[in-house]
DNA sequence: TAGTAATCGAGACGGTACGTCGGGTCTTCGA
DNA sequence: TCGAAGACCCGACGTACCGTCTCGATTACTA
């Protein structure tokens, strides 16, 4: 599955430093100028590095953002467990919402889901390293709640997530402004009544 | 609001064959291409047309796509009044999300999406003349049934909008797999949901 | 037998103001920097000129060049006719000579007589363009003085040519310093006498 | 002479096996693509050697090549003392045509020749160590045919080699096809008509 | 007969130029 | 006189080799 037809580098032969040297160019770059203006040749000028370096080791511009921005977001957009699930998703929502607006990473992420729209491979790469295991964790955490009775049993956590990040990647596509934090705890409370909330007869 | 500062060619001279030409040749090879493929260069030769005429009168292959969009988009997505909100609801998300998969109109808005995200301009264009109108429906509809007694006089229909809408963006942002027909029946019901029950106390 | 596998551009609209500036521009770097340096982007560059301009027109920089050369040999290396075969022979070797060695034609030549050793095309295009019309008035000039009976009736002229420009492909060949003009009286000489001694028994 | 700069490996570690390869794929590839083909990297690879393994012995791949030749050579283009001093010319200007069209040296000495055009260190390399004994050969066998009354005793012996391998490297040169045998037969014949034919008053 | 120092294969690295593509501007020519 | 055709300058693409360099793994001299 993974036997791509190029020769395939030695990854221990790898030079850290002129992989750390792109991954922070092309982040400066797309902060600077914009994601539409980074170009792979730019950012090996800017890295001091060979484009064929960066061919070697990334398909596309796409791909090199996008290890960016797992890097830059490991950190950031924390999951907290403080008991209460209300708190906890406000504080996870907010936290995502400061990523799009984040100076260096925003934009980053910003042409990343611009290019991931007609380019599968991104659009798979996103979802597998980035976007899958952090719904899961929001997941998880909700699952806690909902076995701690602070959630009906039969909740739809997966719409839950849904409702959740949907706003904001509503608001993101097609560049809204963003909510504010006030804004955000309406949003999760709203949510929180919906699961709550019996189903209609 | 025709403030451009090129010299506004005169419309009334304006070859109708040609625009037609072009927005159909666009809306053709972005279907069969992907967004990505289409080039100004492209579709000038489909439509046997000169880039010069594009360039005329378009600012970019967006402003294109936009246009050729706004016009088979105009009679899709009704907004039906039955009287029962949530039925109509129901009915008016699962158009939206219909637009999205078309074989032809929903590559070229995926594009649109993806260059909006990095031209002012065109997401501006998109808001004010594709997406504030049919909100601003959605909105009146559902200000309707808060009146009739279907929603309580102090609903949120702001976050209700985004409520329905987001999760389709989302989704569609993500390049996830769109919702089937009984889980847009369970995403509305879920946004009705939140805005009936009681804020806690 | 002229039809190009490519679009073919329309030679009336060429612009023969970038026509000149690249041909001085390959003549220059060529005599700066010596064949080996000359690219087609620097070319490009100095003349002020898109890369693309100069493939629509020549398929490499020896086609370049050998424009360059055909141009700036036209009037250089005369055939004059005094009447004296010998002498007008000596001139015109001696011409030929300083071909070569000229600042400016020399090194282009050069270069593309080490090009066309492995590309046919180019090989091809120098005998049909250059050499073969310079080699015919050549003949025509031996053939002229053998009408005259200056040179025997049955004398060897195509010989006769190749044992005149033969030393002298031969010095260049091997970067071999080249004959000065004494030499070059001697070898005319030694020529004629050939053409003239009787076939031995 | 052997004052580079480089730190000079020892020759005596110096693996024959790998030597012989990289002179083998070297002669190969020219031959099956042409000189302009061959690259460092690509012979590298035939020979299954570093190409670091080859930048060590030799400078540039012209003096890989010159090498091979001269290996090659060493055997062919006899120079061969029957006492007829024509016949033997005839002998020894149809061995060395037989290498310029011989399949597996022949494209070789053709891209040496190539280069040397552009590099003077290639120059000197090939005058030295592969034209210049060989000519002193052919020289002493027309000084011997000088002494024995064949030639006449003031007979021009450099211009009479010249007028010899002339021809053939301008054929060469601009890649005309070469003399057959009886045509170099007639040259020979007219070369010893020149320095036999007294000069005119 | 080990130790050790160089060469070996492999191939990643910073570069330069390649030949191509498309962008957006500008000129020419035919209807 | 307008619009198609398309040549133009420009910048970036992704690739091929260049010549240098660092790796371990042999390999062949030295101690």
């Amino acid at each position: 599955m993974t036997d791509s037809p190029r020769p395939a580098p030695n990854p221990r032969r790898r030079s850290e430093r002129s992989r750390r040297a792109i991954l922070s160019a092309a982040l400066e770059l797309c902060a600077e100028n914009g994601y539409g203006k980074v170009t792979i040749e730019g950012v090996a000028a800017r890295a001091g590095v060979s484009k064929k370096t960066i061919y070697r080791w990334w398909p596309t511009k796409g791909a090199v953002l996008l290890e960016a921005v797992i890097e830059g977001v490991v950190s950031a957009s924390p999951l907290p467990d403080t008991g209460n699930i209300d708190a906890d998703m406000v504080t996870h929502v907010t936290s995502v919402m400061r990523l799009f607006t984040s100076p260096v990473i925003g934009p980053a992420y910003t042409g990343i889901l611009s290019e991931l729209l007609h380019e599968e491979a991104l659009a798979r790469a996103v979802n597998e390293e980035l976007v899958a295991p952090r719904v899961a964790l929001v997941h998880q955490r909700l699952d806690a709640a909902r076995r701690q009775g602070q959630l009906p049993p039969d909740a739809d956590l997966e719409l839950a997530v849904e409702m959740l990040y949907g706003p904001l990647y509503y608001r993101h596509a097609l560049k809204r402004p963003f909510h504010d934090e006030q804004r955000i705890v309406e949003l999760v409370a709203h949510v929180m009544r919906a699961l709550r909330a019996p189903a209609r007869s």
